[in-house]
DNA sequence: TTGCATCTTGACCATTTGGTCAAATCACAC
DNA sequence: GTGTGATTTGACCAAATGGTCAAGATGCAA
């Protein structure tokens, strides 16, 4: 297993794919979401995600050329919108609003996405044999970046000095911590992150553990009007 | 994969398990831990668990029954050590103290048996087909017990209200990520928990994030004596 | 040393599974 | 309608893998 790219059948003529290929690459990647996020990748079989797509495993294989490709191909496809919240972390800001606002997105996330989660998470307790790569450049800038603008904010007395990096860690854990060990919340608390309600609660508990543990008024003062 | 129980060769005549069992065993177990961490239940094979424990695949299933019979020995092994821990939780103690205690213990622990950490995450992601019941029962009886202190310290003005249940999840989750995620982890700080330096910092940012965020002051007022 | 139970292994088997291929079917431009 | 390329599939293959078994090696008590 190496690379990380994009797949296409061996010929074609368009510029963008067919209908018909739109269509059925995008049901065998939510298929291969699926069952890789339920099974991890040794455990899912490339039939077995041919059967949830609703086609052949000959016709998947036609798709994407082998499990790997599709597995690569369903990384690709979650990474972004996976890593989309930390870039919007904006340094005019106000710390506290820009932090709630954050994890606020985490938590969503991890409550519509939560097989994304895993099987992003399976990927690097893996050792993360295709995206280490991208950690390694592209997640590393981003949270340099990010860490340089907490850095800001402690700098100029804004919060209480907390080392960035490992409060962005901390966010990350909280948050997908709800979408990867849900079996054993659900187990735990009768309920998880597709329950509106936990999820408001998780987000009230999560928020304010992490915010006022860096030196941040939260809940807000309410807003200024009477 | 049902059951979840430990398992000897068939025939035996002494109470306890031979020298030569007693080695065998821990040596599949240490080997299996390391397998199963690394690839999961399906990526692991049972001719390459036998490899790192010296020996033949045959001869391991004469000392454990079938692959599943290895893994659940396997997570039976680790659960007690893993969950040990809270059950340390005292409630005639400081709440600072105590929770302080828990998390530089859970940070120890995903320090020192990063495998286990990953193996259990791994265990729960795929839907705890086989510690389901533990999660139910034991477990959910030794959270419910901690909550409850939790929430006395609550009620008696030594904490900020925050819901116990988050709390104990957010710990986990903040000490867990650092074993489950260290690829990560190294390939953005260049670092991880086998650096005695890094595991103070985390051991330092958590503990300071959480117990503040909790309302407790940390750290603590230095100690009385000038 | 001897006898027996424990321990160890190589040969073997059945199943699963990723992947190939040639043939059949379909979509659609002309 | 017809022809051509895109799409789809069943038959098939080779490798990997969990597990069985009978035979041999080893440890040990008498």
């Amino acid at each position: 297993m190496t690379g990380l790219s994009g797949q296409t059948p061996a010929s074609y003529k368009p510029v963008g794919l067919s209908r018909i290929q739109e269509k059925n690459r995008s049901l065998i990647l939510e298929a291969a979401l699926g069952e890789f996020s339920k099974k991890g990748f040794s455990g899912a079989t490339v039939e077995r995600i041919a059967a949830d797509a609703g086609m052949s495993k000959s016709n998947l294989l036609y798709y994407f050329s082998s499990k790997e490709a599709i597995y690569n191909a369903t990384l690709a496809h979650i990474l972004e919108i996976w890593l989309t919240p930390l870039k919007t972390l904006n340094p005019l800001g106000d710390p506290a609003d820009e932090l709630a606002a954050y994890i606020r997105q985490k938590i969503e996330l991890s409550a519509k996405f939560p097989e994304a989660s895993r099987l992003f998470a399976n990927e690097v307790m893996q050792g993360a044999p295709q995206i280490l790569p991208v950690l390694e450049t592209d997640l590393k800038r981003l949270v340099e970046e990010k860490c340089q603008v907490i850095e800001d904010w402690i700098d100029t007395g804004r919060m209480r000095p907390v080392d960035p990096v490992h409060l962005i860690f901390t966010i990350w854990a909280t948050t997908q911590h709800y979408a990867d060990f849900s079996v054993q919340i659900k187990a735990l608390t009768g309920k998880d992150l597709s329950d509106p309600d936990f999820q408001r609660s998780t987000e009230t508990a999560v928020t304010s553990l992490i915010l006022n543990g860096a030196g941040l008024k939260w809940p807000r003062e309410s807003d200024p009007g009477a």
